[in-house]
RNA sequence: GGGCGCGUAGCUCAGUGGGAGAGCGCUCGCUUCACACGCGAGAAGUCGCAAGUUCAAUCCUUGCCGUGCCCACCA
């Protein structure tokens, strides 16, 4: 840095995002600005955030949720708003418990069972507290104008009393039971599953087809997992198919082992499939556990919950994988094998976390009857107490609720909260709230819950619930919950049925607005595996955080997916750069914010116009914002910002800042304009914002500064139309230079003709002076608006050139002049089409008129050859 | 199998029953006194295909093709 203390510019020649987004983030938490006053006379707006687990780091998906929550909270807070954004982590129960146990297996090779429960969990809490900082550490880089003094982690004293409160709410209301069903096992995590941690994949696999018994009263089944034969109890066919009725209620021997099983009549078999006979394994199947059910059949359970064959005999001790082919070879071997379909493509279900394949396993498992929650839950929606953006998405929340099955919520681990049931010793359980205490002997049920209990209480376990808060009272409902559509089954559907319930049928938000997902630069989904992952730090460290959440709202259509690259991310910076600049030649020319802004009626040209369109834009921009268009609401600033105030104010402001006169008005048109922009802007790019908000204006900070406010007086029609007519002579004369090849630089003679007051302004920016002696003309230009302009080009026109590009345009004003006139001759046209769009046809024949007229005297007017 | 969505410029995406748009990329020109992370000019699309409704279809309806997602089932 060389700069010298005397340095007349007030603003460094270039914005350094690196150097100043940090302190500037510090002294906005430090004064306060995102804290939030239950006790403010304002309105409150509260959200939270979607709690981020503390797996691992932020990844682009966080940064573009945080980036419309921060800017949704940043313009409710400038609007008047008594504003809470409440922070917080989720504990991630499996997910967490998952890379503690890899992370404890590659450091000391050990696996869970070889620490204490108490050590193992200890462990956990330090995990999270190095991946919990990096998250926060993150979530400041970006900006997050949260409230640091509420932050929460659903772990926390607080949240586990909310916790073992509902729980016994629930227990006592009878909406929580325990029962023993076929759930999800992971046999690696060793812990049941709900539906939803399942993904479904179609994989190669086999269909087996085997013959049960012998001769005329054998029957043959189709597996694809032949190693649960071991636990069949039954074969059963259609009712109503012939080919089986006369062995509907015989037995048959069941193949390797030396049991009889009943072959049984089920509506739930489709005889199209197959040989229309299913073998019944009630233990290892959820479907055969529903046909057991009905038919008091026996379930067998003959795997341990390391998927490992616990039935007696050869296939004892082996894997099921490695049973399949043995059961599978035996039977080869005793000639019962009919058919082999290999490979067969099947749907296979994984565990979400570690990708084991799930093992269907009969349990005892703790449930949450959901069925009159999830018809609270849809009615909330239905009678619009609780609104999804876009609207588009509801069919899908819809969709969920209304087929919700019983929630499975136990799990076998240990990082999460212990289920607070305790068993007597005669095996009597009951459940105990957090200020009860269990007689003594009893003891607490080992298992803890699944993470989106906790996470279903997230909206009032923040605000102090269980406990009747000041925040829980002033903040709940919450205003609205920013998330991805992909979290609408696992989060948004659970905090509806929890929040109606805890909340006696208070909403946990009155608005879910969803967005979509980030995806590569091609549309691609990013995984680790594909290596398309982008880290959005490494973008903040290059372009700031002001160009990432830029890129990212710019592509932040509701509810849809959105494709990032590195080149998106550059822009955005160069916007800021642009922005920067434009604040920059304002402040070196005396823009001030001092001052009453002259009346409407008062201003001129320019001045007048700029003022106009930023009324209009405000109004716009707050139209957008009801609908969360994020996308919208970036392209209406970002092309007023560049194109209306860059390229054309600040060209034109420069015009009669020369000016003695006018000088004086345009310096505070100058400071409003960009006054005002920049406080629209700050919600979704603060720090630039505030850098250069403070220096033109010398405020305290935008991030406390008034949200503008649209005034439909300001708006100037007749200044609007003077500069569009401006506009349009410009661009017809650049066009020309442009075709002449006329250097920009060079200055060029030319006498205007009705073109008025703007004449100064066009001189300006077409570089071109007034006609000296001996002007000859030797070309002419007509425009749109009826003006003439004559140049003097000493003969250096190509003429050709000019002459090629008026036939062109002739040609197309033939052509829009011929494509009207012909609609207006259709008489079912003229008659059934609304007047207006008669009219406009109207108008645009006699447009197109007048541009023939005008270029056929602009070819008149040219020089021969 | 059920449901939802998408197919518009080279790429990523907006959009509307009545004149096809943006960003990036591309071409040409420019050290024009805020900015080359810039300025000016320009090229580029049978709006997936077909039929229908309508005075009028990129937009509405139906079918087809392609593509993505969600749910269920897959013995």
């Amino acid at each position: 840095m060389t700069e010298s203390a005397s340095d007349p510019e007030p603003l460094p020649s270039q914005f350094r995002p690196a150097e100043v987004e940090g302190p500037l983030y510090e002294r906005w938490v430090e004064r306060g600005y995102f804290t939030a006053d239950p006790h403010s006379a304002k309105p409150p707006f509260s959200l939270v955030i979607p709690p981020p687990n503390v797996t691992g780091s932020l990844h682009i998906g966080h940064a573009l949720e945080q980036s419309m929550m921060d800017a949704i909270t940043r313009r409710a807070r400038m609007r008047g708003s008594d504003v809470l954004w409440l922070p917080g982590m989720d504990h991630a129960s499996i997910g967490v418990q998952t890379l503690v146990e890899r992370h404890l297996a590659e450091t000391e090779g050990k696996g869970r069972f070889d620490y204490p429960r108490a050590e193992f969990i200890e462990k956990s809490w330090v995990w999270k507290e190095r991946y919990g900082g990096q998250i926060l550490a993150q979530m400041r880089r970006l900006g997050d104008g949260v409230d640091w003094s509420r932050e929460r982690f659903t772990l926390d004293d607080g949240l586990s009393q909310a916790v073992q409160t509902i729980f016994k709410r629930l227990y006592d209301d009878d909406l929580i039971y325990r029962a023993e069903r076929i759930i999800n096992w992971c046999p690696r995590d060793l812990t049941a599953l709900s539906d939803i941690e399942v993904d479904h994949a179609e994989e190669p696999g086999e269909l087996v087809s085997i013959r049960y018994g012998d001769g005329a009263a054998s029957i043959v089944v189709a597996t694809t997992r032949a190693e649960t034969m071991l636990g069949d109890t039954a074969v059963v066919v259609h009712p109503d198919d012939e080919r089986y009725r006369h062995l509907v209620g015989t037995e048959v021997a069941l193949p390797l082992t030396n049991r009889m099983i009943p072959i049984l009549a089920d509506e739930h078999v489709d005889p199209a499939f197959g040989t229309g006979a299913v073998k019944v394994t009630p233990a290892h199947d959820p479907n055969d556990f529903e046909i057991g059910r009905r038919h008091g059949l026996p379930a067998l359970t003959i795997m341990n919950e390391r998927a490992v064959i616990t039935a007696p005999g050869p296939f004892a001790g082996l894997d099921r994988l490695e049973a399949r082919y043995s059961v599978v070879a035996a039977l080869r071997e005793d000639g019962r094998i009919v058919a082999e379909k290999r490979p067969y493509l099947h749907s296979v279900g994984h565990c979400s976390k570690c990708d084991t394949i799930v093992e269907p396993r009969l349990s005892l498992q703790w449930w949450v009857r959901v069925e009159t929650l999830a018809r609270a839950a849809a009615d909330a929606v239905r009678e619009g107490r609780v609104v999804i953006e876009p609207a588009s998405l509801a069919p899908r929340y819809f969709q969920w609720v209304e087929n919700l099955r019983d929630w499975c919520i136990s799990r076998q681990l240990w990082w999460g909260h212990r289920i607070p049931v305790w068993y007597s010793p005669d095996g009597d359980d009951a459940c105990f709230g957090p200020d009860e205490t269990p007689p003594a002997g009893w003891t607490q049920d080992e298992d803890v819950l699944d993470t989106w209990f906790s996470s279903a209480l997230w909206p009032f376990s923040t605000l102090g619930w269980p406990a009747d808060t000041e925040d829980l009272r002033r903040y709940y409902p919450t205003t609205v919950l920013v998330t991805g559509y992909d979290i609408l089954f696992f989060w948004v559907v659970r905090m509806m049925l929890f929040g109606l319930y805890a909340m006696d049928g208070a909403v946990p938000f009155e608005t879910v607005v969803l967005h979509g997902l980030v995806r590569d630069s091609s549309g691609k989904k990013m995984s680790k595996s594909r290596g398309n992952v982008v880290d959005p730090l490494l973008w903040i460290d290059e372009y700031g955080a002001d160009a990432v959440r830029l890129s990212l709202l710019q592509g932040a259509n509701p509810g849809a997916d959105q494709a990032i690259n590195e080149e998106w991310v550059v822009g955005a910076r160069n916007f800021g750069t642009k922005l920067w600049n434009a604040t920059r030649f304002a402040m070196l020319n005396g823009a001030t914010v001092e001052g009453e802004l002259p009346g409407a009626g008062a201003l001129t040209g320019a001045d007048a116009w700029i003022v106009s369109r930023l009324h209009r834009v405000i109004a716009q921009v707050d139209a957008l914002y009801d609908r969360f268009e994020f996308a919208k609401i970036v392209d209406l600033l970002y092309h007023f910002a560049w194109d209306e105030v860059c390229d054309w104010y600040l060209e034109l402001a420069k015009v009669t800042l020369a000016d003695t006169e006018l000088a004086q008005a345009t310096r505070r048109v100058l400071g409003e304009v960009l006054d005002a922009l920049l406080r629209l802007l700050h919600p979704l790019i603060p720090f630039v914002t505030e850098t250069l908000w403070t220096a033109l204006t010398g405020g305290e900070s935008v991030v406390i500064a008034a949200w503008p406010t649209g005034d439909p007086a300001r708006v100037d029609r007749g200044a609007e139309a003077a500069i569009e007519a401006l506009q349009a002579v410009v661009n017809e004369v650049r066009r020309f230079r442009s075709d002449q090849g006329l250097r920009p630089s060079q200055r060029v003679p030319a006498r205007f003709a009705g073109l008025g007051a703007s004449e100064r302004d066009a001189r300006a920016l077409l570089r071109l002076t007034e006609p000296g002696e001996g002007f000859a003309r030797t070309a002419a230009l007509t425009t749109a608006g009826g003006v003439r302009i004559e140049f003097d080009l000493s003969g250096a026109i190509d003429i050709a050139a000019e002459r090629t590009r008026l036939a062109k345009d002739l040609a197309a004003a033939e052509k829009e002049k011929a494509v009207n006139s012909a609609k207006l001759g259709n008489a079912a046209f003229t008659a059934k089409a609304p007047d207006a769009v008669v009219a406009k046809v109207r108008e645009r024949v006699a447009t197109a008129e007048a541009d023939l007229e005008r270029v056929r005297a602009a070819l008149a007017a040219l020089p021969p050859g």
